[in-house]
Order: structure tokens, then sequence, then C-alpha cells
DNA sequence: TCTGGGGTCCTAGGACCC
DNA sequence: TCTGGGGTCCTAGGACCC
């Protein structure tokens, strides 16, 4: 921490743990290292319908990954060691991980458990990036990797280049050349489905997506979508990084049965059940709700949501629990069930109250 | 590999109003 | 009455991310 950064040109970093919860897990289990972990739901393997939060390099060996039912990576890998999910460690860790980071001359943008947006003025930002993750394995026994860029979105490819533990610089001025070969959807906002729908185009690298029109994107992808997508390739992207902490828009819970539920009153008590549940943990956060949704997800794997907008903001929990209902009960309820799930839509803070007053004098 | 849970934002279509 | 044009709100679904 040498104090250059009120000199110097701005940039952007960005912070990712590595392996973060697998390596939460490990500082809490020192004898599980060099061990198969698998991370996932309740730790019960066998439990059906329960998928790995993640996995360390040695189960990966087999073949492990996250997102994988556990059911599967216990066939693949039986000798591995499988470990309830338990977010309160996470949040612990990442608090600590935030900390370290605000004790730096800089601005930190939380963007999740495990990373962050950094902020900062240096002549020297390799030199700043490493000062970062020496403080933070120093604090937390965590290990990082960063990225330098010019904007969020190249500090964020660029910290997954330089994973593991290291630190990468992808910048304006050297975007064509490390990123115009790459496939499309190694930016950051292009997934699977729009880069099969690119590639109809016949765009399959980022050069090919920076040398389109972004007129003829738009009419393909939507006025805003289409015209984005033709930045991302440009490697341009949100500069700005903000302290101040996130404001949630919504908020839901959702269940995944083990196995399918068929009959009506339990359908309607796991609703009411989640209704609930969603009405503390708003009335906790201190925020109105303005919507509610009901997801259902049938067997198969069907996905419906219905939704109703409420006549006036509340957190009362029986109101919410019966316009959940109510909700239901728009649904075709003929086919098994195997997910349910409430989300709530928050007013905006501080807008419960009408100003009528101030209308009436407009 | 029979597929979690919790978020964000965008799009399209219909209702409704002037 | 054979049919405009714009604006806003609401709903359902989709894509993406961690």
């Amino acid at each position: 921490m040498t104090g250059p950064e009120e000199s110097g040109r701005g940039w952007v970093l960005h912070v990712d743990l590595d392996q973060f919860i697998a390596a939460v897990e490990l500082l809490r289990r020192p004898e599980l290292r060099g061990r198969p972990v698998v991370v996932g739901g309740t730790g019960d393997p066998t439990r059906p319908r329960t998928v790995a939060a993640t996995a360390t390099y040695e189960a990966r060996a087999y073949g492990v990954h996250s997102g994988m039912p556990l059911r599967t990576a216990l066939r693949l890998c039986p000798e591995a060691v499988f470990l309830p999910s338990d977010r309160p460690a996470y949040e612990a860790a990442s608090e600590q991980v935030m900390a370290t980071l605000r004790r730096f001359p800089v601005r930190v943008e939380v963007w999740g458990w495990d990373e962050a947006f950094v902020g900062a003025r240096t002549d020297d930002p390799e030199a700043l990036a490493a000062d970062l993750r020496r403080a933070v394995l120093a604090a937390t026994g965590l290990s990082c990797s960063v990225g330098i860029g010019d904007n969020k979105h190249q500090a964020k490819l660029a910290s997954a280049f330089a994973k593991p533990a290291g630190v990468h610089r992808l910048t304006t001025g050297t975007w064509a050349q490390q990123m115009y070969e790459r496939p499309t959807d190694a930016l950051w906002g292009i997934g699977a489905k729009t880069a099969r729908k690119l590639a109809g185009l016949g765009l399959h690298t980022v050069a090919d997506l920076a040398a389109a029109d972004p007129a003829e994107l738009a009419r393909h992808f939507g006025p805003v979508n289409g015209p984005w997508l033709h930045h991302l390739a440009h490697g341009r992207g949100e500069s700005e990084v903000v302290t101040t902490p996130w404001v949630p828009r919504g908020h839901s819970r959702e269940t995944t049965f083990p196995q399918d539920l068929t009959d009506a009153s339990d359908i309607a008590g796991q609703v009411s059940a989640l209704a609930r549940q969603v009405a503390s943990d708003a009335a906790e956060a201190g925020r109105a709700v303005v919507r509610v949704s009901v997801k259902v997800r049938f067997a198969p794997f069907l996905t419906r949501t219905r939704q109703s907008r409420l006549a006036a903001p509340t957190t009362d929990p029986a109101e919410l629990t019966r316009v959940a209902l109510a909700v239901l009960g728009r649904f075709d309820l003929t086919r098994p069930v195997r997910l349910l799930g409430v989300a709530v839509e928050y007013a905006p803070p501080g807008d419960e109250a009408p100003a009528y007053t101030l209308t009436a004098l407009e």
C-alpha cells in the first residue's frame, strides 16, 4: 500500500476469489486438502434433484463439475467428500474480503459473494493488484485473481485470464489482439443461446460481431440488446465503480421437491409457506412489496409463472399469502409439480407513500 | 448429466386511454 | 364506424450471471 492512487490514470480492477466456496470449506477442514470434495445442497449425495455448487480440482479430475447432480457426482467419484452448502459461512468470508479491499485508497463495488470491482488511480495497476492479492490472502487465507481493464467488462474478462492466483491486463489498446479471434460467448453477457443465434447470422468470433451492422443486430436482438452486443464486441462497458450498496429489486424463495407433488392441498400448503418466508424476508429487509409472482415447474421440466400487481405496497404476511394463493389458482395444476416458487418485487425504498400533496400542486 | 437457487434486465403483446 | 397514432401499464417469457 504505497499510496500512489491519487496520481496516475484511472483503472478498473476485478477481484475474483479462486474456487471461493471450496476454499472456504478447506480453510475450516484442512484435513480435506488434496482430496476430492463436492459442496452442494444438504451434503447428501443420494438425495435426488440436488446439484453441486462447486467441486475441488481433485473432484474435477473425475469429471465432476458445478451444476452436476450430486447422485451423478457420487457415481463418478464414490470416494469424494460431500459437504452441505453453508451460506452464512460464505457471507462471513465474503465480508472479510470486502473489508480488506476497502482498507486501500480505492473505490470498492461488491459484485456478489466472491467478486468485486475496484476503481483506482495509479501509474502501476499491476503493483496495486499484487498488493490486493497479498492483503486478501493474509487477512482471510483466500486466494484471488485480479483483472485490470479500462472498464468493468475488460477487467472481468481479464480476471478470468488471470486464474488461478494471477494478474492480467486487458485494455482497449490490446482488446482486438486478445479478443478478436475468440468465440462470441467469450464476452460477458453472451451465453450459449445468443452465441448460437449469432452463429446463425454468420457471426462466430468477436471480430465478426465487432464488424457487424448495429442496425442489423437491433432487428434481430431488439433496440437495446442489438447495439449492446456490438458495444460488447468492441470491449466497451461501464467504467464507473459505484460504492453505494446495491438496492435489491426483489426477492424470491423456491423449492424443488425430491418427489413430485400431485395433491392440491400439498401444493397450496407449500406456496403458503414460501409466501410467509418471503414476507418475513421482506419485513427483515424493511422493504414493501408491490408485485407477487408464483413459479410452477411441472414434470418433467416445464416452467410457468403467473404474477399479480398489488393494489398498494405491503409487507403483511397474510395479504402476501392470500395473493400468492390467488395467483396459484390461475394455474392448471393437473400435471405433477416438481418445483414451486414465490417471488416479490419491492417498492423502491422511500417510495411507499404516494406524494399526493406534490401532485396536487402541479 | 434428467436438469438448484437466487438474482437482473429486456422484449413482446394486449389493455386502456386520449 | 373497417379503423390512426402515441403513450403507459401490466403480464409472461427468455437470456444471462453467480
